[in-house]
DNA sequence: GATGAATGAGCGTTCATTCAT
DNA sequence: CATGAATGAACGCTCATTCAT
């Protein structure tokens, strides 16, 4: 029904919201290979096969079209993550799963969430963008520590939520790390990574798998 | 106030070693208020007191420069952590000044060695750097914790070496993270994280402090 | 004065080819008036109406600029002399015409290709396409003159290929030479020259015109 | 008397012209191997075993360095060919062994003359100078040429100034053009390739050696 | 809607040249 | 006499960004 009758393949014209999208696949594609600084807007038009203006037309300026990258493959990885941690499991098990779904998903996307991070981390205009997401996933993840600490034993020292914090940044900082370690370790499994960071840093909970 | 207006100028035809000092000086600061690309040897030779082509003669282009403010740096960082641990002491307490030290050292070069590794990590050419460094220091790392951990006992799972290395891993990302995070928390002492770390992650070691 | 004030304001957004061509003469004209290196993009760009980046988008760095200038010129060169030699002629009168057109083209373009050959030729990246264009000629050259030397009389000493292609060099080198006392007495008019020349090498041939 | 009684060995300050030769020597080789604008003062001052400074102070600028190099060597070349033609010898004999001289010394001087000489013609600064010695260069050839003609078969038209002066040029030419070709052939003896060029170009004359 | 043509601005780098010691 | 220290001035090149078609 949509098909013209016309002489000419009218198809050509994609609708703009597929465009936005192979230009977002050249960008971060571009963007994780060469660096934000080191990558052109030239090479980023001509590996989404589209034209310079096109690019700003539909995404804005170099910055706001990193941005934009960052975004859509943020949201990806927390989807991800979202995905496998139903609020029914045990609170331990939601840790376990949100771990491993973290690193199933960059080891494989490997060159596309972790490096823009790294990137955006780097560079002044982006800060604001990545506190926030940072500041996002420490919530869930403190959320997740809280119910999921040893019961105190009788009277000891009683966890505070400034810990908690600390605890959070740790176990994300952490978990990057391991991140880079399984891109230098390629045959390394994802899933035994997880099970690995949850033995080493909760011993007090049966090891799982 | 002291002895101002000492007998000489004061601002010209210095020695090498004391121009070469200043140019680092500048540059570290640049590199950190900027980031590598954004930083232009215009503004580091003008922060430094000196002409452009002055840099060049002592230090390079600016890609050796930017090597040798890590290498500065990363040593200064590395004298301060080695200088306050003692291979006398009981391998906790070794971890707990070490960590001390670092965070110690961070806290009171805000703008040095944090933002600059941060960059080189993001950078391709200084990749190869940087993982020696790391590399170094995930080695300490490792040794430490293999002394360090709890007794295995009885019969149970014990711990392997890869698992060894995922802990050092681990350890050293959540340390690094919280590097960062002391950054966006000024007010907070150093010495206080330190410990808190050490409690979040070695819980079954009498708290110190 | 035919046609001024045509149709279009002419002086904007003219398409590639023609822009090149308007590049490449400004850039012979440069590059012949202060030599390879004194001679600026700058001056080059600002000499053909155009901004730096163009010239660089068109021809690429100032070393391509320059062999995409010599080409040209060359090309141009040969095709004069080519133009003005027909095989059926006997081979004096080649070699006789084939100097005319030669002389006449330098005479007529004092400033393109005699300049730019020699500064191509106190330049090593340029080294070897000239000695390419170089050997070509020589190799024309070379048989011209086997099929134009004197019946060797009785037992006399016969010429040998060596003593051809030396012949050869040297006419090639007494015709650069004479271009430049060309370049140095403009009253002078080319075919007489090349008359000249032909009196004085190949004396036993009746002279010509 | 001069003799200080001083401590330190005083007669490491070499006396000035040996320092001047020592700096030309230097600077001839540079600016061979590289070019004039190529060759940076700092390259030649390193070479010569001295400071920038002294080099200024004693040749002054770049260009007036590359002038006295050009000069040395221009001159040396001249003694050498002088040296080897008597005004007692026939006429052939002299442009003989006046070829034979040039391209020995040529041959011998691979990296001086030939290249600095191609230097010099290819930059305005230069044109003066060169002009003057290739003048003097013609003049003596035209000489010889004059009396080294064919005696002019009965009422045959005769040979006129200019077709001297061209014939001159036409010979200087040739012969830069063979010791080029002398440079790409280094096995070949410049004793036989002078020989060469008598025999082509005044096959006249009884062959030589 | 889509693009080839075009540029302002800036950066890394080098070099001839000169003080101050 | 001799030099290490220092610089003004350019230059080649690139890039994000925008017109005009």
């Amino acid at each position: 029904m949509l098909a013209r009758m016309s002489s000419t393949p009218t198809f050509k014209r994609l609708p703009r919201a597929v465009r936005e999208q192979q230009m977002l696949d050249a960008a971060v594609k571009v963007f994780s290979r060469r660096g934000y600084h080191a990558a052109s807007m030239d090479e980023i038009a001509e590996d989404a096969g589209i034209s310079k203006p096109m690019v700003y037309a539909y995404l804005g300026t170099k910055e706001t079209l990193f941005i934009a990258c960052l975004h859509r493959e943020g949201t990806r990885m927390m989807e991800a993550i979202v995905g496998a941690v139903s609020a029914e499991l045990p609170p331990d098990e939601q840790l376990r799963r949100g771990l491993r779904a973290f690193f199933g998903f960059v080891g494989a996307h490997r060159d596309g969430w972790t490096v823009l991070y790294r990137q955006a981390r780097s560079e002044q205009p982006f800060a604001g963008e990545l506190a926030d997401m940072r500041t996002r996933v420490v919530e869930v993840v403190a959320t997740l520590l809280r119910r999921n600490l040893p019961v105190p034993a009788e009277g000891s020292r009683e966890v505070r939520e400034t810990d908690l914090e600390v605890m959070a940044y740790a176990l994300v900082g952490a978990t990057e790390s391991l991140a880079d370690w399984l891109s230098d370790h390629p045959s390394e499994d994802p899933e035994r990574l997880a099970t690995r960071l949850m033995n080493a840093t909760w011993p007090w909970h049966p090891p799982s798998k």
